[in-house]
DNA sequence: CAATATTAATAGATTTTATCGATTGTAAAT
DNA sequence: ATTTACAATCGATAAAATCTATTAATATTG
């Protein structure tokens, strides 16, 4: 069977014609590096050097395989340099999941900020839901997901980076805006837009402003947050917001306004998941930092 | 060390995902292969795969380095079967050294019925003095030489071809043409033009019609045989041709006439050299006959 | 021409490695 | 709770790699 450690010695001795200065610069004895030789060319079936005592050359096919296996040697190379830096933060690809209600408020931000910090790292970004994105962590296909959490899974670990406050949304021609403070129990009975099923937005927000699904009245369903400002605007009902989604232009441009809550820990929690005792928890530790200083 | 079992059982594992049977299609057993894949996880520094007792799946950095590790295992498997191959014939490149009273008259022949007979066979030519082929040879930069022989080198092989016949080429104005029949002896004393030292056709035609160096008249020394033809043909003196550089353009054009000597074994021999015990040696001979069969 | 030096191959001994079968420990499935 | 499935681990053994010393063959030197 042909081995690395044979090759090595082929093109030592390519090097030095010489099989005692070769077994020197291979850190083995001559009669070592001798037999090795033999052996590659036992298990080749060709001569690869033609030596008397006196003068050592490679045969035309000598030449050829040595080529061939300084190439072999250098891939090898390559690929134990690889793992190594591979070890190092933000020098392997990352494939990252991430949910809708947060992707387009959060990635610009953290892909500028991490292009800076690490202009060679590869970030690839899939956008999906919750439930999508976790099984796709665990096929593999996903090294880390940023959601909100907590999110019901196994085997994983999740770290919290930032808690995104959430607001109600309102049109400026709907009676909540007559309020002067808002509780959660203002919410009761009135008409809602909501994201479509299987966002966990819609449950979060839901929880967090202790409500049921009976307790109000569901008047549309949308496919994006987009949809729901406009639902909004168009006073079809109120909506929960996280303020991250809220920018100064939509408030701006439509007939919308938003306001706080006037209790403690109105807000949904935005972090990292990842499998458990993954190797690279270090860099999506190194991760969340850099997530959560791009968004001062 | 990593080691190339090492690399083919990752490899395994990432076709497999499941250690028992990638250990099955490399014929060892588990726990072999699974103290190879921790080997070469150690000695890499990275984890490569992910293992539960009931999931196995690839890192990213594994998926990465098993790529790396398909390609290192190709190229030795084509560096393998390189080897296998340089043994058949005319598979190899051939690096051929040649003198230049032989080289202009057989080659074109020879390489024609080459390329006809093995479309793929690269064949080298170096045309030079029979001296410098010889050390060519013996450092390898050479693999046979096709000269006329016998000629004096320690270490080779010689192998005869054919034997071109030695004529002499004199002006038509020239007395010798008065002569019905030529005999060797009938050389001394007449003025010759002959090519210059080095050329082993001086000393072999010397050789084969029995005449020294101070039995003539050395008029001229050329550093070829056309040269040689020319002044021939200008009557400067006679020479002795041999009969492969003789066609019939040269005798219809030029005021020139060639006569066989009426005695036996007049004429050099023609064939191939190569270094002593060479692997190739049935390729060669192979060649000799290649080389026979195109000039007829 | 004998004596010495050089060099690759080989032999014999020893250490190291590879491999196996059996067992263990741990999840998952029944 | 029991069984099943799987990778890791252990201990024993077989295989190999490697070393030192020697041999054989050839150059070089005195």
């Amino acid at each position: 069977m042909t081995t690395l450690k044979q090759l090595k010695y082929l093109c030592s001795v390519a090097d030095h014609l010489h099989f005692g200065h070769a077994a020197q610069a291979c850190f083995v004895s001559q009669s070592t590096l001798s037999t090795g030789i033999a052996e590659l060319e036992k298990s080749l079936g060709v001569e690869l050097i033609e030596r008397t005592n006196k003068k050592v050359h490679l045969t035309r096919t000598g030449i050829h395989i040595t080529q061939k296996a300084r190439t072999v040697l250098a891939q090898v190379d390559d690929l134990v340099y690889l793992a190594k830096t591979a070890q190092t933060p933000f020098s392997m690809e990352m494939h990252m999941g991430i949910i809708p209600t947060v992707a387009p408020y959060v990635l610009p931000q953290v892909i500028n900020e991490i292009q800076c910090e690490h202009p060679d790292f590869k970030l690839f970004v899939r956008e999906d839901l919750s439930r999508h994105l976790v099984d796709q962590l665990h096929s593999g296909e996903l090294d880390v997901l940023l959601l909100a959490l907590p999110y019901p899974a196994e085997d994983v670990t999740q770290h919290h980076i930032f808690n995104d406050e959430l607001v109600l949304a309102y049109s400026k021609q709907n009676q909540i805006s007559q309020k002067d403070k808002l509780f959660t129990s203002d919410l009761r009975h009135l008409d809602f837009v909501l994201l479509e099923d299987g966002h966990c937005l819609r449950e979060h927000s839901m929880d967090a402003c202790k409500i049921k699904q009976h307790d109000i009245f569901i008047r549309y369903e949308a496919t994006s947050l987009n949809t729901v400002i406009q639902m909004v605007a168009n006073d079809i009902g109120v909506s929960i917001l996280p303020k991250l989604a809220i920018d100064q232009q939509t408030l701006d441009d439509a007939n919308i306004a938003v306001k706080a809550f006037d209790e403690e820990n109105i807000h949904r929690a935005i972090g990292l998941m990842w499998r458990k005792n993954s190797s690279r928890e270090k860099e999506f530790e190194l991760l969340a930092n850099l997530i959560k200083y791009s968004l001062v």
